[in-house]
DNA sequence: CACGACGATCTTGTATACAAGATGGTTGAC
DNA sequence: GTCAACCATCTTGTATACAAGATCGTCGTG
């Protein structure tokens, strides 16, 4: 057994309470999941609690571990949050980015906009993700990184769906370039303000945002 | 029998880690604190679970727990991060504060004079950490709030540690002051700008805060 | 004398057994 | 007929037992 269990079976758990295999507030039965998993309750708890750390379910004393999936309002504070930090590792990464990570950049950009032309949304988002993760790294901030990512990665599931809106990505794609721009002149205001307008949700991107979760619901 | 133990003893545990009565990398053995606790290990892996997510200890696999003290340059980093979070939660507050939470801020500014008048440096930090805590939440965005209390929370040692250096206390009143204007008159900018200022670790506060880290480390 | 391999022992990871609280249905009284 | 109390059952919380990997000392060899 080459490596901690619960690990495996709280990303497994996680993974279907994204994909919305997992309804919000289903109750998770631990036996039922043990013998799905194969194993004990022992480490299927330790997944739980894990999960309940993140805020992806909740643990109720003696009731039992329930789907907590976030409401609509709590989405749109949680990419209010999100677009602060993209602002906060902008404008440090516009003081501290490096000629090697530009160059990383521009490369990054380069594959989302070959993934627009293919019109292929998987290999977009994967590309996104990295320009995104890059600035994160060259803000020099080790723990606004590890904290930025981890909300990047919670909000993953709901973005995904955004992308696959008629343009976005063409759209996305420019902004991209202007948030480039900005990072190789060093101007950390205009940096912030071109990821805040990227990654803030707003107007239609909101109302886009709601309907997906409606249909997501059904 | 009323409440998940593992809660009580991980905040036990965490006490300990912050007091600084665990020393940074000190393994952290299940049978001998479960003894000490009167619990069997069961209760007390899934509060050191916990605690790994927070990040205070280190889980290695098939080796154990080990205590996990920020160092200094994650220290600073962490701090950066408060103070950018602060200075969100303020912008946000500037514009969304209601009439009764600025009666609510100038109530706990009042507790902080007493305090220092008092000098009495504990009753400063609760009133101070009610100061702060009001603005979060008048961020109006309730995710932001539990992320930044959370950090705020983590940071708690060490903020305390900077509180006893002298003259602290009445400078950091004058800071709440300004900051209580702003967020009277709306100015999101001038708010935001305030809190970093208050909140932000620069300069002599920097050496103070290795210091103090020295000081903790023997 | 130094280095490496082997094994005893200890510690963690997992499974199972047991205890205690929660749920839901049934029964009885009004 | 309705409401409430009680009991059976189920589920979680905890303890203990067992398995597997890691540590460290010892012994043997070069």
């Amino acid at each position: 057994m080459e490596l901690r269990r619960a690990d495996i079976i709280a990303k497994e758990i996680e993974e279907r309470i994204f994909d919305g295999s997992y309804a919000d507030g289903e109750r998770l039965d631990e036996v039922r999941l043990a013998r799905h998993f194969g194993v004990s309750r022992t480490p299927l708890r330790e997944a739980l609690q894990r999960l309940a750390l993140s805020g992806l379910v909740e643990l109720v004393p003696r009731r039992g571990a329930f789907v907590r999936q976030p409401g609509p309002v709590e989405l749109v504070e949680m990419f209010e949050v999100m677009a602060e930090l993209e602002v906060v590792c902008g404008r440090l990464a516009a003081r501290r980015i490096s000629e090697a990570a530009l160059a990383e950049l521009r490369d990054a950009n380069a594959r989302c906009q070959a993934a627009v032309d293919a019109c292929d949304p998987d290999s977009y988002y994967s590309a996104n993700a990295r320009f995104h993760q890059i600035i994160y790294r060259e803000s020099g901030n080790s723990f606004l990184e590890a904290e930025t990512r981890a909300l990047h990665r919670r909000l993953e599931p709901f973005r995904r769906r955004q992308l696959r809106l008629r343009g976005r990505m063409a759209q996305s794609m420019s902004e991209h370039e202007a948030i480039v721009e900005a990072l190789e002149r060093g101007d950390a205001e205009e940096a912030a303000e071109a990821l805040r307008r990227h990654v803030a949700v707003q107007g239609e991107k909101f109302l886009n945002l709601m309907l997906s979760l409606r249909r997501a619901a059904e």
